[in-house]
DNA sequence: GATGAATGAGCATTCATTCAT
DNA sequence: CATGAATGAATGCTCATTCAT
């Protein structure tokens, strides 16, 4: 092992693999010991708990998201083509990283990784904090409506995200991909900056 | 005994209590045992195991919410109102049943749930079909954009269901109730007709 | 149920049926109550307890093995041909009750039915008396040598007993049929009386 | 831990044990556990389940008797020897080991142990040859009659094994040992080379 | 650091039996 | 006599974790 780093990461990946196929709680430590070819002893050096794997890679793939989803961000001007680029950027991550998807959106309510709620939040506080900065800019702007961040979040990311969903379950009939287009619209049309009247 | 079923529906009752307390699969029969107060025996007698538990509370109250959603759309001539009310429904549900949303939105991609995707695909079936349908016409009239049922589906209730999952992890620091009509509002402008222009 | 032993011969039918395809101990009372089409309260009613099922088929059984041998030996009246007779019915008894035969030979050392050691000793006793007495008419009358009873049973029917037990664990792979002359044969050469010097 | 294989032994022999006091399926995990002293965990961690002990225990303590058997037939050069010996072997083995006896006699038909029948036909298999070919060459020198080898076994062990029933089942009222020599006689006698006007 | 044997609490499920109707 | 819902003690086995080497 002359990479320390490969050994964790050996597991890591294992455990992925396992959890994807049978769920976190399905998943007993003796399959990742035996899928990473890692000893028990050597794991439990690594990790002090199954919980702490999940944790771990929950944290891991989270991040490198959220990394993605910033530069994408920060490659745009207008209100409106980062709005797009934001759903759009989801729904690509996701066909990109289909095993990622499907463990963080299956993970997070599993009581392993409910556990490490507090370090997720802290994670995710910086990336919100960065979104939120750039939506509430144009949203001063007046190229927005303004509304609750999580209101913005739901309506740029969550029909994506419905979408990948029943995807990652094998429901969806029609091309994810061919959704796209009409994702980054609606949520333009979501958020975009309407005359006056339009609520009235 | 003079309730039949009476005894189907308190074990029913406990697992729903156990299962948001503890998750599905750490949920024991023990616990359901003691809280429902009847004997494993019983239960066994009513339910072949736990899983069959679990997909059965499930049917029940996915079927409730089905049930609730039809009578809300058939309650509407207009597709902005259908619409509307659509989106509103998904996030009044849940305010009024949190329990048994956080079970329906927890416990699909549990194991023992999933197992009985194919009688869950079955009765969403009917429910999917009426909406459809309802949506089509709509859209022949002119009324709304057309889309695959799936991105109808995604655009209208996806933003609600991201903030009821919010919500239901505490991670809503806003009043759900008060987004409601932004997102019936969103849902509208997701789907309304406009002029051809829009797309170019 | 106008024939009221016939509910008690269905249940110890379907109770040899079963014990025969699990075992004793591998069959449920519900599986005897699905095979006898009687409800758990009437077995109950008929017989106290699992245990007394398998001790009363076992009695009922060999109780049949019993007046069969008997009727054969009162058909002889020289020593040669009795031995034989017995040597002989033992196994074709075997060949015309397949399953009896397993039973009776599986189930002996079963909890169950060594329970009832006390009822089947005493049910062996009157025909154990009986052969007993055949036998020690011949060897005071020299045609046989004598031995201890025990001896005798062991010597005249333990060869078939082995050769019955190979043949109902499918192990044997030439025709049981067939070994009743030798079986015969030796069982009468291991009893008759030999001049002096054999034994020197 | 000075002694590897000491823990798989302790298991056995306290499996053993528990065996003869309350049959194979009488017998619990918890009672093996206790008796050996080995942890439950400890106990999967050598055997995968019970049924895998009692057919360990089973392969185990026939080889002990069949070595024990090979040894004696090469012991003498005559037929009349080796036949005597091995009717006497087979109980004088019994006698030195009852507890090892009363498991093999009773054991076979258990389920657990049934289940292994395959491994168990293997061993005796080298066992059934070697005394195949040590009868067969007396067959052919003209020492004893030609008979198939089931029945050769049937006739010389046969009945020492159904006394050695009765003798375990506790039902022999006379000396097990004071009948070696009669059943020794009896082996040799049903087996020995007549003249041919015997047959006739 | 690494190994894997050992641990033992915990669990879903089975099943003979009881008893109210 | 018959029924079958209800009972609950008992059991084989799993699995995260520990720790001696």
């Amino acid at each position: 092992m002359r990479n320390p780093g490969g050994r964790r990461e050996d597991i890591l990946q294992a455990a992925l693999a396992c959890f994807l196929e049978k769920g976190v709680e399905g998943t007993t430590m003796a399959a990742i010991r035996e899928r990473s070819g890692a000893s028990t002893g050597s794991i439990y050096h690594l990790f002090p708990s199954k919980d702490a794997i999940a944790a771990a890679l929950y944290l891991d793939v989270l991040h490198q998201y959220q990394v993605g989803a910033l530069e994408e961000l920060r490659r745009y001007a207008t209100a409106r083509e980062g709005v797009e680029a934001l759903a759009r950027y989801h729904v690509e991550w996701a066909l990109e990283h289909p095993d990622e998807t499907r463990f963080l959106v299956t993970a997070r309510q599993v009581a392993s990784v409910a556990a490490a709620e507090g370090r997720i939040g802290e994670q995710n506080r910086d990336f919100f904090l960065a979104v939120r900065d750039w939506l509430k800019a144009h949203a001063r702007a007046g190229a927005i409506e303004p509304m609750p961040f999580e209101v913005y979040a739901a309506v740029i990311i969550g029909p994506g995200q419905e979408l990948v969903r029943e995807w990652l379950a094998g429901r969806m009939k029609t091309d994810l991909r061919a959704a796209i287009p009409l994702l980054a619209a609606a949520a333009w049309r979501a958020v975009e900056k309407r005359p006056a009247r339009s609520r009235k």
